[in-house]
DNA sequence: CTTGTTCTTGACCGCTTGGTCAAGAACAGC
DNA sequence: GCTGTTCTTGACCAAGCGGTCAAGAACAAG
């Protein structure tokens, strides 16, 4: 029994996440934010709380969208080419947003959000990509698509490389160039490589 | 015939080094300069202009540094050796600065400083490391320490996963295993493996 | 229509930011 | 020991920051 919501939140913290994976927590000013959503700053604050709140709420956002991604790599049938798509996709997204690489590892870069929460919550979710990639190189291994070898090692190579990759792409190296790159981490462990 | 400077400038840009590298520019501000250098502000501004000038001259000095590093692999003898070394070398110094990545990506990252001038220098310098793997492993390649393959896009693979190994670490990987995930890349290229 | 609760608007606060100004201190050249 | 130039010190500035407050607008329930 009161005046109802004029904006709908979900809109509202996509506005913010695209800001926020652009700039960063400190690039982004709370006048920003007014402007970007069209939104009073009041009416920021009563929904989400404060800035550091804001940011909490849209990276929980934003790891449920990878969480969408992740789901492929941690499937049972999950494979070299699972991997592959989701570095290609991985790329392609964020260079509709900039360039700015994963938000989660910039989080983790970020001094000033040292509140342990946030940096806590973004350490788990970097884990869950990293053992998502390893599941999914382990099963290619059994299948046979790759060499034997340490599933969990190669899981964190992708992980870095496939960050890495946004700082090729920030150097001025194309999209596809920088996909090619990748994919010749993947070829490097096919077990029939050229016999 | 005036007074003369009571500081060191190399020193002071070595102090203000560490604080930009571990903060990045935004991070960093006049007064935590002041604090860290000893100095006075208007010392600063008259000694190195404003604080993006001064950032600037920074970045040049780490570039230089840096410079130091590439050389290696630069030489006629470079190798597989060569790479794997300058990639510990570089885990080993982020690790004393903080794992904040090398600071030329950092300056690729940082919005607020699109002035070009920044940019593209430290986009020629991220270039400059990217060339010099590549020189690095077209030499292993002759030398047959590598199987055949696309130096350059190998340099380019080898330049991603450097700068996201400091991501893997900061997700809590320790430095050891970042680096054995390093080594896999190399590995993977070795044309005798394992027959 | 009245009432009660919430949302919205916009002014406002203290604080920090990057940058400047002016006066005093310290030295080189004469 | 002057004199002139530079360096240093510390106060100061406007602007922007994150965050708050109070009053008005808009709706649901009675």
């Amino acid at each position: 029994m009161a005046r109802p919501r004029e904006f709908d939140p979900e809109e509202v913290l996509e506005r913010c996440l695209e800001l926020f994976w652009a700039r960063g927590f400190a690039g982004v000013s709370v006048s920003d934010l007014e402007q970007a959503t069209g939104l009073g700053r009041q009416s920021l604050y009563a929904a989400f709380g404060d800035k550091q709140a804001l940011f909490a709420a849209v990276l929980e956002r934003y790891r449920a969208a990878t969480e969408h991604w992740l789901a492929p790599l941690l499937a049972a049938d999950a494979g070299v080419e699972t991997v592959r798509r989701y570095a290609r996709d991985a790329l392609a997204a964020q260079g509709k947003h900039g360039a700015s690489g994963c938000l989660v590892v910039k989080t983790l870069w970020d001094r000033g959000l040292e509140d342990g929460e946030l940096q806590a919550g973004a350490k788990a979710a970097a884990r869950r990509v990293r053992a998502a990639f390893a599941h999914a190189l382990e099963r290619a291994s059994e299948r046979g698509e790759l060499s034997p070898g340490d599933s969990v090692r190669r899981g964190d190579l992708c992980f870095a490389a496939v960050n890495g990759l946004a700082a090729l792409r920030r150097s001025g190296v194309s999209e596809a160039s920088a996909l090619a790159s990748f994919e010749l981490l993947l070829e490097s462990w096919q077990p029939d490589q050229r016999r």
